[in-house]
DNA sequence: ATTTTTTATTGATCAGGATCAATACTTTTT
DNA sequence: AAAAAGTATTGATCCTGATCAATAAAAAAT
């Protein structure tokens, strides 16, 4: 159990002793959600952040008119939250809702607190996730600014191969600030340029 | 001297002793920079993390073309740097440079991993600034996807009057993604509307 | 002081992506 | 198995922001 998640650490260089595992293990909820369901909706305080052990889920935020834009995306291995309303107890701008039927892996405020505090290694592991999670908003707002649309789909679908299969084009289009059709077009384009 | 930066420790309720603040100092470095003066060029290994005592930087890609596309401002208390470049080492993708006159403190990445080891309390100074930093660029893409251009503007003066007073306003223009005549009628658009 | 560089505005035209609409196809639900 | 919901494609038209061009004004450099 907790698999993908203590991977997680190892990844980062950051080995764990088997008394640290079992104490992170205490702090830890697994959690498992159909299809479609909430893991958070938009005005409730974000009470967790979710790691995903399998499945996919999005977040988003709903624009007045109901347009939804997609803020990340969340696949096996990565880390998904209103990191905002989490930290500030604020309530939450962004829904989070699963694409298919997933296990989550839940640490709630109380336990991500008390963890920095008795286990150095687990902050040093946030402080590299978050930056990791820095580092690739920023290199997506700089293709946002330097690309063209065709060659943002193209770096999209080389970076995150598994999700293009796995999501519906139109969450995708989301995600790029587009129309579906106007994601369909670029899509064809591609297809006869081939 | 260093006030801002230690004043950037306070802020975020991290209370240095005496000691702790004399250990730090050794590893700073002043530095000041004349207006349009490089602090980094692409194709160079970023070498510090730079927090800005004084004065204003943009750090920016240069796309093929010679477009510029402005991903930050820093000014006074704010931090800047290639992240990607300075921790992985490899060459820097993005230029920066001064917009006024500057004074700096650096950090060079053997004092920053010092320091992590050294001061627990400097890691987490770290992890929060890079939450921060993480926080304002998702609140941005949001509004990239969100907002009117004419919202998004607005925000951006509300958020930053500062920058707005000190920044030539073709790299604001930048910095939203924009051409400097778009710019110049969106603020005509809000001038007449008042 | 005056030349040069940088900055901001306005106009005319063009192009890329949005919008509206229709259709076909697939997957879920019952 | 049938109905319903969700998904993807294509066409026609519109609108926003880009591009090209000219000018004016301000700030820096000499």
């Amino acid at each position: 159990m907790y698999e993908l998640f203590f991977r997680s650490f190892t990844d980062k260089q950051i080995m764990l002793d088997p008394e640290e595992v079992e104490l992170i293990k205490n702090y830890l909820t697994p959690k498992k959600l159909r299809r479609k369901q909430y893991l958070l909706q938009e005005g409730d305080v974000c009470k967790t952040i979710a790691f995903v052990e399998k499945g996919s889920l999005r977040e988003y935020s709903i624009h007045p008119g109901g347009a939804e834009h997609i803020i990340q995306f969340a696949i096996e291995g990565w880390t998904i939250s209103d990191l905002f309303s989490f930290l500030t107890g604020e309530p939450a701008t962004y829904n989070i809702d699963a694409i298919e039927d997933s296990e989550l892996v839940l640490i709630n405020k109380a336990a991500h607190e008390e963890l920095l505090q008795k286990l150095h290694k687990y902050e040093t592991y946030t402080r590299l996730q978050i930056t990791g999670a820095y580092l690739a908003m920023q290199k997506r707002l700089n293709s946002i600014n330097t690309l063209s649309l065709e060659e943002r789909y193209l770096d999209f679908i080389r970076l995150y191969p598994n999700i293009v299969q796995r999501v519906p084009q139109h969450m995708i289009a989301s995600y790029m600030g587009l129309q579906p059709e106007t994601l369909s077009r670029i899509r064809r384009k591609i297809s006869i340029n081939k």
